[in-house]
DNA sequence: TAAAAAATACCCTGCACCGGGTATGTTTTT
DNA sequence: AAAAACATACCCGGTGCAGGGTATTTTTTA
């Protein structure tokens, strides 16, 4: 038998799948969680097999979550189940400790799939996901710079639509500092342009 | 009976009506699209009685599917199946010719009692839907201004990452229009400052 | 057909940001 | 203890866009 969390701010995604484990025999649903703090809290107490959790959620994300999770619970295997195929996301969440990766539009028997998969141990990556670039994780452990704590809260920052004056006054810098930090993270994203960082800095957010 | 036709990307959501729908003895499934194009498509061959179909979707929106089908089966029941709760969404497809409005963090069972209320001609919306400003779209007609459709061309460039000079050689016009259209806009919107307007663009384009 | 709205194009000012540097002290890593 | 990374702060030049106008032609609506 099979222990099951799953964590999901659509309500109508979680009765479906319901609805398809219903009838397996293998598989026991165990608690859900409709944000990252719920699920958290929900793993402690129940300590399931396997976690199924969206990856943008309220209050605490997905990638967060699994951190959490596989810090005081490194066996719950973790399944991650978005619409994001995107590379960082993938990524970020493999490093966080996930053992599988699931895409919404995929049909729902995945789903079935993935969790006796990973209850074994194994990995489970949807068809959709590129995997070649988990090697390349490897290398880019070395060049994994990402950004430094400082440029994440300029970044934020930026997204929420501040200007540099007013970020520097927020963090009591100078305004030659926050503009430094910008163009470093251009560089360091590889990006050009005016709105870029900006960009950059709305669709992350909203993306996970 | 009741025939329905299903308009929605994610494939795992599909899947989960499908199961709930199963051993409903009133409601049909007669086809599936994946976008937009699909749907009109299907709709036309199919002329079911009610439509539910997502609002982002690859191609065509789910706004302007309605519309479409709105134009060609105006006796089709169209409910949207969207995680958008925003008022403009609504408003939109309620404009476009929609009878109900669903939101996919509801509890699946709502989508059997919305289908079946709108087969009957009636209105269903999701008890998460503030439709109070349903009245105030009234008042709103005259205001209806929004934009212009050279503006929205130039809004969608602009989310593209595209200056106004680029702008304006894809239009062949000159950068004074492309740069008059972005004041204008600027004014409709009652947005200000540098990076407002691309903000808008890409939380508009990610929204609907 | 007259009036309103949209599309076109230009003027000027000013500022925020980019792209390229340089420099120095601190913190972290090796 | 030495090297690398980070955070701080400044310089200059250039540019794209906002904010404020004005004006003409075309299209749409009343």
């Amino acid at each position: 038998m099979i222990t099951l969390v799953i964590a999901e701010d659509h309500q109508s995604l979680i009765d479906g799948i319901h609805l398809l484990l219903k009838y397996d025999e293998e598989i026991t649903i165990v608690g859900i969680a409709n944000d990252g703090e719920a699920l958290v809290e929900l793993v402690a107490i129940k300590q399931p097999d396997v976690v199924l959790t969206d990856i943008k959620m309220p209050k605490i994300d997905g990638i967060a979550a699994t951190k959490l999770i596989k810090k005081d619970f490194p066996k719950t295997g973790i399944i991650a189940f978005t619409m994001f195929d995107q590379e960082e996301a993938v990524t970020q969440m493999v490093a966080a400790g996930a053992s599988g990766y699931l895409l919404k539009n995929s049909p729902l028997e995945e789903v079935i799939h993935a969790i006796k998969s990973v209850a074994k141990g194994n990995l489970f990556f949807d068809k959709g996901i590129d995997v070649s670039f988990l090697n390349k994780q490897v290398t880019r452990t070395a060049t994994k710079s990402i950004l430094s704590k400082s440029e994440k809260e300029i970044l934020v920052l930026i997204g929420q639509g501040k200007s540099s004056g007013e970020i520097a006054s927020l963090r009591f810098t100078s305004v030659s500092t926050v503009e430094k930090h910008r163009k470093n993270m251009l560089l360091k994203l590889g990006l050009s342009g005016k709105g870029e960082l900006l960009r950059y800095a709305i669709e992350k957010k909203y993306d996970f």
